[in-house]
Order: structure tokens, then C-alpha cells, then sequence
DNA sequence: GAGATGACGCCATCGTCGCG
DNA sequence: CGCGACGATGGCGTCATCTC
């Protein structure tokens, strides 16, 4: 076939003929395009090749000879100067904005210093915490604050990593906390601890007489302490009974009187039968009362035993505690010249003053109702603690000891052995106790005799 | 086998810090 | 100054181990 069109085409009139439709057919404006693109495709591969583009840079260099071209080409190039003008003066607004904002920034780090430096001040501290208590004691607020802190912690703990850098923290802290502790006991031996417990006590339930603490115990310790022929040295005989007491029954029937120094007349027996009493004193009732409300608030051992005080008057007391405090603002100056007085009260059994009694007035109250109080002094009041009550034994009653001196304990228990994380010996803590600077243990006969029977139960 | 003890995890709360 | 974020810490329940 294609020999054959060889041989045609070598006839003059058919390549005419050829060339015609050919013309004919670029007429046709689609293949037109299509012929286009197949030369810019032809073009792109062309350009590929170096010759080429030496010979395109060459055209255009034939053409920048032409001044126009020239001129339009730097009203370009100038243009573009201009926006990078524009864009220098933007990064120069930029680089003062950030001098700005980092002068900003050395101003807020010499104000959180600032601030650093003001916390470490002990009253700006307790403020800031006082402010956020005070927020704090709002429902609200907590409610609010519980359920952020919750999310966060969710958060947070949604990360097993997050959850194991938590879980080493606490055993590092507990760990730490252990050996402190263990170095602590070591050293002390808890006997410091002890001495807290000591000098946390008020002070106005150490100077009560006898029988006033008495009227106060919930245990009542009988024992026969008698004075030894020669010598007169005190020496127990027999057990010690513990005998439970109601206290209510001693309190209701007391008067409450509103006088503080006023004394009555109080006699103990064995039972209200029997016409001999054990003990016979002189006691003040308001101070036995205000004990057993300071004791009421404090102890939880006489909170769990339910006494119950009249309400009235622990209110009329208050407003006459209102009072004073008043009056002993205006009179703080006055008793510093009242010392002697004091001195002379002191001499005087009977009017023994707590120190929180040293008042102008009282002295004076005292002085009037003397006359008063002389017939009940004769009359008084008999009571027999503990009758009719089953005793029980010291070793089912582990309060014992506190609930029958509470001037001594002031209804508040030693700390327990297991609180401690070295076990003290009960006669350890006696050996303490009466050794301790506080002489209020070593002075309470009853009580060191206690103690030696509570030791010779134990061993 | 019962209770004592220690380690641990989870949660709530608190004090402190940083930011707007 | 007030609020939110954050870390420290205490309380409580649980489990494992020890002791009698």
C-alpha cells in the first residue's frame, strides 16, 4: 500500500491535490487548537533544552534594546521597591510592637516578682488564705470549685503517665513523711508530744480544790489512803474502786448563782444514810459549773456522756463575761495595782481566786456575801457520789484515769500507742508525767497512788 | 483464722501562684 | 483584686502480709 502511495505522490497533481485538503483542513479551527497544543507541548520540551533557553535569553536582551520595553520594565522594578518599602516600615512596626510587648513582659515578671517577694511576707500569706476561706465558706463556690478541680483531675489523669508521675509522687512524700517521723521518735521519744498535751490545757481548771474536782469526775477512785505511824508518810491500803458517777444529778441540784466567788457548804458520804462525812469543803459553784462547760466543749469524753447544763444561765453568764471583759478593759491598769490583794487571797484558803478571777469586784462580792453564805455554810449540801453505782474494773475502763482527775487531764486522753509510731510503756508515761515541770501530777496524792495500783495491775 | 500493720490508690481539700 | 490552675497533703478504703 504505502509503495504505492510512494508512487502516487510522485505524480505532480496528487501531492497539489494533497496539499490543498490539507489547507482545507487547518481551516478548520478545531484542529487549529489541536495543532496549538501539540506545539506548546513541542515548546515545553524545548525549553528543556539549554540551546534553547540561551537563545530565548538572547531574544529578550535583542528586545530590551528597544527603550520602551526599558522603560516599562523599571516602572516595574520601582513598584516593587516600593512594597518592600511598605513591608520594611510593617517589620519595623512589628519589632517596636515586640519591644513593647517584651518590656511589657519585664514589667509583669518585676510585678509577679514583686508580688513573689510579698508573699513570702507571713501577713500577706495568712490574708491571701484568710480571703480564700472566707470564699471558700460560700456553697457555691465550693461546689463550683470541687467540680472544676474534679474535671481537671479527670483530665489529667487520662494520661497513664500523668497517673504514674502521681502515684511515685505520693510515695516519695509518704516515704519522706515516714522518715521524719521514725527520726522524730527517735530523738524525742515522744515525750514532747506529751509536754503539748500538757501546756495545751486551760489554765483555769488547774487551781480547782478537791472536792470540786470531784463533783466534776465521771469516775470516782475509792481508796484508803491512810498516814503511816511514823513519820506520817501516806500509804494506800487495799484495791483502788473505780465507781462510774452521774454527774447530772450532782449538777442539777447545785445552785447555779450568778456570783462567781459565792461558796456553799458541800459534804461528801459514802451513802446519805450514813450520818458521818468523808469530806467536807467549801466549794463555788460557778467555777465547778463554768469547769464542767469548759470540759463539755472540750473533752470528747464528756461530750459522749451526755450532762446537760442549763441553758439560761450559761447565756446570763455570758453577758455578765461581756461585761467584764468591758469592765476589765477600763480596769486593766487598776490591777496591776491590785497585786498585794492578790497575794493576801492567796494566803487565805478559802479565798483562793482562779487567775482569771483577779477582778476589783470579786474581792468585794466576796467580802459581802460572806454573811450570806454562813447559814448555808451550817445546812449545806450533802452528796453521796456514786451510790448505788456497780464499781468497774480498771481494765475494762481504760478512761478511768482521765475522767477521775480531770484537773490533771482536762478530760482530754493521752495521746494513744497507736498514734505513735514508737510505743511508750505506761510507766514510762507515769515516770514523765511526774517528773514533768508542770507539778500537777506529782502534787495530786490520789493520783500518783492510782498510777502505782494501775502499774501493779499491769504487770 | 482473726486481727494488726503497712503499702497503696483514689478522692477531696487546701494553700499558693499566675493571669486578666 | 478576683478567679482559675496546680501541686501538696490528709483521710479513707482496700489489699497483702505478718503475728499470735
Amino acid at each position: 500500500m504505502t509503495k504505492n502511495k510512494r508512487e502516487v505522490r510522485k505524480d505532480e497533481n496528487y501531492r497539489r491535490a494533497e496539499a490543498e485538503s490539507k489547507k482545507s483542513q487547518r481551516d478548520n479551527s478545531d484542529l487549529r487548537q489541536i495543532e496549538r497544543q501539540r506545539e506548546l507541548v513541542a515548546k515545553r520540551e524545548a525549553r528543556k533544552n539549554e540551546d534553547f533557553n540561551k537563545r530565548e535569553l538572547a531574544a529578550k536582551r535583542e528586545v530590551r534594546k528597544d527603550k520602551n520595553y526599558r522603560r516599562a520594565e523599571a516602572d516595574i522594578e520601582k513598584s516593587q521597591r516600593d512594597n518592600s518599602d511598605k513591608r520594611q516600615i510593617e517589620r519595623q512596626r512589628e519589632l517596636a510592637a515586640k519591644r513593647d510587648a517584651r518590656k511589657n513582659e519585664d514589667f509583669n515578671k518585676r510585678e509577679l516578682a514583686a508580688k513573689r517577694e510579698a508573699r513570702k511576707n507571713d501577713v500577706f500569706k495568712r490574708n491571701e488564705t484568710e480571703k480564700k476561706k472566707i470564699a471558700r465558706q460560700d456553697e457555691d463556690y465550693r461546689k463550683h470549685e470541687s467540680e472544676r478541680d474534679f474535671h481537671r483531675k479527670q483530665e489529667y489523669r487520662s494520661h497513664p503517665e500523668n497517673l504514674e508521675n502521681e502515684r511515685l509522687k505520693k510515695q516519695s512524700s509518704r516515704q519522706n513523711k515516714l522518715d521524719i517521723d521514725r527520726c522524730y521518735d527517735k530523738t524525742v521519744k515522744s515525750t514532747k508530744r506529751k509536754n503539748i498535751d500538757f501546756t495545751d490545757h486551760e489554765k483555769d481548771l488547774k487551781k480547782k480544790r478537791v472536792q470540786e474536782e470531784i463533783l466534776l469526775s465521771l469516775r470516782l477512785p475509792f481508796m484508803q489512803i491512810r498516814q503511816l505511824p511514823r513519820g506520817g508518810q501516806l500509804s494506800v491500803k487495799g484495791n483502788v474502786v473505780n465507781v462510774p458517777v452521774e454527774v447530772q444529778p450532782t449538777i442539777n441540784s447545785l445552785p447555779h448563782t450568778l456570783e462567781k466567788s459565792g461558796t456553799i457548804s458541800v459534804k461528801l458520804k459514802k451513802k446519805l444514810e450514813f450520818k458521818k462525812c468523808d469530806f467536807s469543803e467549801n466549794v463555788r459553784p460557778f467555777a465547778v459549773i463554768c469547769a464542767l462547760h469548759y470540759l463539755m466543749r472540750t473533752s470528747d469524753l464528756y461530750k459522749s456522756s451526755g450532762i446537760e447544763i442549763n441553758k439560761d444561765w450559761i447565756t446570763e453568764i455570758v453577758k455578765i463575761n461581756e461585761e467584764e471583759t468591758q469592765n476589765e478593759k477600763n480596769s486593766r491598769e487598776q490591777e496591776d495595782n491590785q497585786d498585794q490583794n492578790d497575794s493576801e487571797d492567796d494566803s487565805d484558803h478559802f479565798s483562793e481566786v482562779d487567775e482569771n478571777e483577779t477582778h476589783v469586784g470579786n474581792t468585794d462580792t466576796l467580802l459581802d456575801h460572806i454573811p450570806d453564805d454562813n447559814p448555808l455554810c451550817d445546812t449545806g449540801l450533802t452528796f453521796a457520789p456514786g451510790e448505788g453505782q456497780r464499781p468497774s474494773s480498771l481494765y475494762s475502763d481504760p478512761d478511768a484515769e482521765y475522767l477521775s482527775f480531770p484537773t490533771i487531764f482536762c478530760g482530754q486522753r493521752r495521746s494513744d500507742n497507736k498514734d505513735r509510731s514508737v510505743s511508750v510503756h505506761y510507766t514510762d508515761i507515769v515516770k514523765w508525767e511526774l517528773r514533768s515541770m508542770n507539778r500537777r501530777v506529782a502534787q495530786s496524792v490520789p493520783n500518783i497512788f492510782f498510777k502505782l495500783k494501775k502499774i501493779q495491775l499491769k504487770t
